[in-house]
DNA sequence: CCATAGACTTGATGTTATAGAT
DNA sequence: ATCTATAACATCAAGTCTATGG
């Protein structure tokens, strides 16, 4: 039945594509998934204001209840995360609560609190029915909302129920953490479906905002979110064509200026001596996208997001400039916050050229002038795309990433090595790549911990290993004493365990390193969104590892294409 | 040219499911 | 069989880049 599935799987990737700018002839879906509607606290469950219990409106007590639960994270303890949920709180408050509750620092949910985390607690609890019938309940909302027919096939969905609503958790200093995230109506919802298709119907006594039918677009459903007023979609799964396609294409592209790019880095280089400043900030800002993978960095509207910067918009207090350090020349140190408020630090030796550039640009400036001051990401990417057709910033990015991935693949693997050594080397491949591009995790919180079980792991294996050997010797000894049948299957069984002992300890202790080496490293991004699927394909193809010691089942489905076309000898 | 809207990709983190250990 | 660490999956914020309209 499964080999059958599989050989029925569409292949997109051998039919032809648009040429029009067209997503698609036909398409057909449900509409989202809302929200459950607010369930207003049992009576037990008080709220206390300066010590006094008080009964809250629904609605102002369904906001309290967002704060509530998140009473042990760290966000309820910011100022401004306070401050803009207590102003969003007193919104919908009625007028007497309004005029009664006054200050945040007076207000006690820790009831509320602990009726929810009894609550989790209790649905951990759950007998195993409940627990299916809750799993059945699911998969029969996935069946009915979660795929949409598009062109002639039935697509996954990505995201088909809509954003609850709660309080904003913004990253890093956001200036808007801790508003109200509004509850999302079918009132606000804009339904996107071909004019031939069975429209989705909005929910008993309700209507759409709109219901359009354009297929110059690739999303289901969209919806304007309050906080920063921009717009979020409802779009397919990775593993469907329209996002395949796409994917495929990027790092078609990718390839293309694997092609060019040496003439692309004379030209830059050449442009550091240009008699113009704004060439030769061009020029200098794309040696940094191209050598440290750097994202472009757009102009961010100032106030309305965490103060992050990118290579366009890098200041003057991003970067320190040493001319001699550590045995080193032209030295440049970087220090900023990136995407996600992530750091970006680095300590690098540039080309002379570049530092004496970097000298100049810098000259008159304060700390939070822009370092390249006659350059953005749109004069940069209008340049890119006369260099190439189709290149963009971002493009280095991926070229970059998935150069370094082949090239390590190719360094790094030993043909003798076992599976589970050849899969460390891997690890160690696509780690380049996530460091290239500074994608980073918080270490898990029990990292030590668990770093420590493994070790103790291995101090017993090694035991059991030296013991296992004793034996092998004893056994052996005896067989050359008596040569019997006997005896010489002892030392058989006895050779067999050593073996045995020694693969497990090795597995352990290539756990291990591996797991140390990734302690603060992310992979799951790399991999995902810069690594061309067709060069880990292929490595596995050529090393005789199975596809799935690799890739997930997501992953396996997101790169269906890749795994169908990639053979031993792919090069990106 | 510039600002903004719109569409889409990329990203860390939170939540749930599962595999492996006990 | 149960527990628990990790992997898988879901979530939704935060980027990039193009189109649009003045």
């Amino acid at each position: 039945k499964n080999k059958k599935e599989e050989e029925e799987k569409w292949k997109w990737w051998e039919e032809e594509r648009y040429t029009d700018g067209s997503k698609w002839r036909f398409l057909e879906h449900k509409g989202p998934v809302f929200a459950p509607p607010y369930e207003p606290l049992p009576d037990n469950v008080r709220f206390f204001y300066d010590g006094k219990n008080m009964k809250l409106s629904a609605p102002a007590e369904e906001v309290a209840t967002f704060f509530a639960k998140m009473l042990d994270h760290e966000y309820t303890t910011k100022d401004i995360f306070r401050k803009n949920f207590f102003k969003d709180w007193r919104k919908e408050m009625t007028p007497e609560e309004k005029s009664k509750l006054t200050d945040l620092n007076k207000c006690n949910f820790s009831e509320m609190n602990e009726y929810f985390k009894a609550q989790s607690e209790a649905k951990k609890q759950m007998s195993k029915e409940e627990k299916q019938k809750i799993k059945e309940e699911n998969e029969r909302v996935l069946q009915e909302y979660g795929y949409c027919i598009m062109d002639n096939h039935k697509e996954r969905i990505g995201n088909f129920r809509i954003e609850p609503p709660g309080l904003f958790r913004g990253r890093g200093d956001h200036p808007k953490m801790g508003m109200l995230k509004r509850r999302i109506r079918p009132e606000d919802i804009i339904i996107n479906c071909s004019k031939d298709s069975k429209q989705p119907k909005p929910p008993p006594g309700t209507r759409w905002k709109e219901v359009r039918h354009d297929n110059k677009v690739t999303w289901l459903v969209s919806w304007t979110e309050n906080i920063q007023g921009s717009i979020k979609y409802i779009m397919l799964n990775p593993s469907s064509r329209i996002k395949g396609e796409k994917d495929w294409q990027k790092y078609e592209t990718a390839r293309r200026l694997k092609k060019c790019v040496d003439r692309i880095r004379a030209q830059y280089r050449d442009d550091w001596k240009s008699k113009e400043m704004r060439i030769r900030q061009r020029a200098v800002a794309l040696y940094f996208i191209d050598k440290l993978a750097l994202r472009a960095g757009n102009e961010k509207e100032e106030g309305e997001t965490a103060d992050t910067v990118g290579c366009c918009s890098l200041r003057v207090e991003h970067i320190k400039l040493y001319p001699k350090i550590d045995e080193q020349e032209y030295v440049v140190e970087f220090d900023f916050l990136g995407k996600d408020s992530i750091r970006y630090y680095n300590k690098i030796p540039v080309e002379k050229r570049v530092f004496k550039n970097l000298q100049l640009f810098l000259e008159n400036k304060q700390p939070e002038d822009d370092l390249f001051d006659r350059l953005n990401t749109s004069i940069l990417n209008k340049h890119l795309q006369e260099l190439m057709d189709g290149l963009t910033a971002k493009v280095f990015r991926t070229y970059n990433a998935s150069i370094t991935l082949q090239q390590q693949l190719k360094e790094l693997t030993c043909p003798d090595d076992s599976i589970p050594a050849k899969i460390l080397s891997y690890n160690r491949a696509n780690r380049a790549v996530a460091i290239l591009c500074n994608h980073q995790r918080a270490p898990p919180k029990t990292f030590e911990k668990s770093m420590q079980n493994l070790q103790t792991k291995i101090d017993e294996k090694q035991k059991q290993l030296s013991t296992a050997r004793k034996q092998l010797k004893t056994a052996k000894a005896d067989h050359k004493a008596s040569h019997d049948d006997k005896s010489k299957k002892a030392v058989e069984v006895k050779r067999k365990a050593v073996q045995r002992i020694e693969e497990q300890l090795m597995k352990l202790q290539v756990q291990a390193t591996d797991r140390e080496e990734n302690k603060q490293i992310a992979l799951g991004t790399s991999k995902l969104n810069y690594l061309d699927p067709r060069i880990s394909v292929a490595w596995c193809k050529k090393w005789g590892i199975p596809v799935e010691k690799i890739y997930n089942k997501t992953q396996r489905e997101k790169f269906a294409w890749a795994i169908d076309m990639a053979e031993d000898d792919y090069e990106f």
